[in-house]
DNA sequence: GTATTTAAATACCGATAGGTATGCGAAGAG
DNA sequence: CTCTTCGCATACCTATCGGTATTTAAATAC
């Protein structure tokens, strides 16, 4: 292995504290994930977080930001050059989500809940989740586009949507959910279906 | 004041913890709430709390069960006797929330994160919503009877319509919600409209 | 080589929490 | 009136956590 200069040795060591951060907020939740234990999965102490960080809340911030970038790359992804039926029912896939993307969800939920109760949080969340939703609504106005459809109120259309998502994944993440897989991919298909008036019945 | 025997003044205070575990629950969260604060609020110490209540947890979940009960008896309330118009409406009002409620809401949601991650809670959790849903199916299919529907799956459906309340009350409670009480009100109405396949237009 | 810088380890701090053990004063039993 | 019971208060215990101060060891500069 190449010798590392002490630049590159730094962000690799940040890299693997975000990796390890995703993995345990994920797992534990943000207030069940104690720096310590992230520093030490990641195979490093809490000095070395701390010199990376400024605090357990930018970390996390951090990784919610890449996290919402990604997921909205992944939706452009999902639909490129694709037809109005396929397009949708990618789409769809990518938030009707198992596994690891679930976990995200319910930390995102977590943070809602977060920034729902404090102050100094609550406007920084906030002015994150709004361009959040404006990229979704591109998306979904161009998936409507495809079936010569026209979005009456995109950003508003996409929060509703991640709405609806939100509280479907809470459902799933229950240890017996009530609800299968199926009935949150179909659920969304028909939220999406409805709002773009060219959908299947329930 | 009349003199109160052993057993009416432990009801009593009973009673009072209760509520200010409500009230704080409802305010701080779960986490946030410590049994310090939920006694001192009702004017008694933390021994007054752990002599009416085996745990914080306990407790909580005794409140989160009244309220259950509670939600149930004013939804059926709401739909006593009414046409489906009005039926509908008073119900989507009722989930349609401001204020007291939505810091239930909120509540519901932490816990629901709790139980999917604590293994010993998350079956009670699951037990104590299933039941739940399936009122809220019982309720749900007389509204749809009044317009001679009939539900696919009325449980399925009370939990997506719970899901999508959930959501939408996440977003709510944001210090900055992306969406408006009106959207909420409409966004509900619509699905349970297309559901009972007699809705308007989005 | 020595001096300096700095990433990361260790030790530490104050606050807070859930829960327990014990003490006290008033209600109930006789 | 007295002894017992028991609801609640007080004091305490242990653990954890976010964050800081200090130290150490290695990379860089000279």
């Amino acid at each position: 292995m190449a010798r590392l200069t002490r630049e590159e040795a730094r962000l690799k060591t940040r890299e693997k504290l975000l990796d390890s951060g995703r993995l345990c907020f994920a797992r534990y939740g943000f207030s069940g994930a104690s720096v310590d234990i992230i520093a030490e999965t990641a195979g490093f102490s809490k000095g070395a977080f701390y010199s990376n960080f400024d605090s357990k809340e930018a970390a996390f911030l951090l990784l919610l930001e890449q996290h919402l970038t990604g997921e909205i790359a992944r939706g452009r992804a999902a639909i490129k050059g694709e037809s109005f039926e396929t397009a949708l029912n990618s789409f769809v896939d990518l938030y009707a989500m198992e596994e690891e993307d679930q976990d995200w969800c319910l930390l995102s939920v977590e943070f809602a809940l977060f920034a729902a109760r404090s102050d100094t949080f609550g406007e920084h969340y906030s002015k994150l989740y709004k361009h959040h939703y404006e990229q979704i609504a591109e998306t979904l106005s161009q998936i409507a586009d495809l079936a010569g459809a026209k979005l009456h109120s995109p950003s508003t259309t996409a929060s509703k949507f991640i709405a609806f998502r939100t509280g479907l994944a809470l459902d799933r993440a229950a240890k017996e959910p009530t609800l299968t897989h199926e009935d949150v991919k179909t659920s969304l298909l028909m939220f999406l279906g409805k709002v773009m008036k060219v959908g299947p019945e329930m």
